[in-house]
DNA sequence: TGTACATCAGTGAACGCGCGTTCACTGATGTAC
DNA sequence: TGTACATCAGTGAACGCGCGTTCACTGATGTAC
């Protein structure tokens, strides 16, 4: 071969890592096969030895990101042991400011909405995961209301970050963000 | 005049409206002027007798939808005194199902994120807007306090409505809107 | 009253451009004999 | 050991298409004289 073994997989996931950054900040719809290919290096013909279509790509993206961001949150939860670290940094300027390598959820869930069933279906499963999460580490309350709440708190979590983003005056953007953090809080019951 | 007094504004105000369904029901970047132009029954050319360019229509609908949302959740909360059935309707199969009619915010604001300043602002303005009627309509708490929870029940309005669209399984979709309800009215305090 | 001109919302073809996708080709390596 | 062929990730030009925008033109009406 020309190329060493596993050469083709790496990059795959290449792509699939200048495509989640691209997506994640300007749009699924907004962002083009050809800047995607350019920025990695490669050209624009290349692109169907990896993937079947710009869709099949948007599933690819969207399983990677969610994927790594359901392993951080978890990751920071079994080093914090409470959801309080993991809002705050979800509901920072620092996560507001850098969608690129942030929240998939809140970057491209309205996208989501627009798209094939197949690629909602990657999305769904990694919600559930994620409510899980969450509840997992609420301390009151029945299973049940566990949940109720950790899906309540993501919603707002998703929303809040959202708009802080969208908000053109910088102080009302940050008022977003802390009182989402503190509604998440009273939510949980933490503290 | 070839056309009677007060044609032109007629004609603008139907492309507004025609466009301000299409926008929320597929996105921004994803609809074309020459589409809205020929469901509102004329041709491209004239696009640019009402507007500058796709900017500034995308600015005059932001305006027009927030504004039309804004007085309905006015009149919804006149009517009903309290703030449970606007958060009902809000979190509604109903309301999830009709976007294109539905809450711009929920449908547009990751976008709006990625426009500029200028289209920023025109959606800052109206999240003001809409947070001082939530908040007016809390019972508990001081002034900040109500103003607080007010962005919190919003973010997690906008965020929720957002997942139960773009979730691929009904029941979990469902789900989704009924636990957000209930996290709203544990946050509002009410009942 | 009749004629010449101005107004302007709307027409429809055309502009350059970038989109997603296709395809004949390249060229370095591996395999067969 | 040397030669012929197969493999396949990547190249780069081209496909048809729809995008946002421009522009010369239309034609019904209003205005001037």
């Amino acid at each position: 071969m020309r190329y060493e073994k596993g050469h083709k997989e790496t990059t795959r996931q290449h792509i699939i890592d200048v495509a989640s950054r691209q997506f994640r900040e300007g749009g699924v719809a907004a962002v083009g096969i050809a800047g995607i290919m350019a920025q990695a290096g490669l050209t624009n013909g290349a692109f169907y030895v990896h993937f079947d279509s710009k869709e099949d790509l948007v599933r690819a993206v969207l399983g990677d990101a969610l994927e790594q961001r359901a392993r951080g949150l978890q990751g920071n939860l079994e080093r914090h042991g409470s959801l309080r670290e993991s809002l705050r940094d979800y509901l920072s300027t620092r996560h507001r400011d850098n969608a690129a390598l942030g929240c998939p959820t809140a970057a491209l869930v309205a996208e989501i909405a627009r798209h094939p069933a197949k690629t909602q279906g990657v999305f769904t499963g990694n919600v559930e995961r994620i409510v899980l999460l969450i509840a997992a580490r609420l301390r009151h309350g029945t299973d049940a209301e566990r949940r109720r709440k950790a899906m309540a708190i993501y919603g707002m979590m998703v929303g809040s970050l959202q708009m802080a983003r969208a908000v053109n005056d910088p102080k009302l953007s940050s008022e977003i963000l802390e009182n989402a953090l503190e509604g998440a809080i009273t939510l949980a019951g933490e503290d």
